[in-house]
DNA sequence: ATTATGGCAAAAC
DNA sequence: CGTTTTGCCATAA
């Protein structure tokens, strides 16, 4: 994502942004998964409430975020549910009873381009 | 600095 | 499957 100039994050916010607008269209990922991305397996809440307040909705398409167990989670209040489903209706992602149809499937982990970096 | 609060997760029932 | 703990971490107040 381009720098954005006056608007700031913290080095934790920029990370999840930057790792959710990875997330393909038409598929999904989950807060947790992102968490592990940004190097802190444990911190899938907070990934959570980073989200929250995401300064890009557009940029940002936080409604790829899902919990991990294919439900869907969160969008805006409570009120925002059938919109996160709508918007991902919109890009093939259906959803059926609370949870993502063919969640496995459609499920997107690979943040970081294929090649093993086992170390760093 | 300290406390409270979540767009969560895994385990225990 | 569902609900209830318990743990975790970044924010907001």
């Amino acid at each position: 994502m381009r720098k954005t100039r006056g608007m700031q994050v913290s080095p934790t916010a920029r990370k999840v942004y930057v790792a959710t607008s990875k997330i393909p269209r038409g598929r999904v990922s989950t807060y947790r998964a992102i968490a592990r991305e940004i190097g802190k397996e444990r911190a899938a809440r907070a990934v959570g409430g980073i989200l929250r307040s995401n300064p890009w909705p557009i940029k940002v398409p936080c409604h790829r975020v899902v919990k991990s167990d294919g439900s869907i989670g969160g969008y805006g209040g409570a009120a925002g549910a059938p919109r996160k489903i709508k918007l991902l209706a919109s890009e093939g992602v259906n959803v059926r009873r609370g949870h993502i149809q063919d969640f496995e499937k459609v499920m997107f982990a690979e943040f970081r381009s294929s090649h093993s970096s086992t170390k760093k």
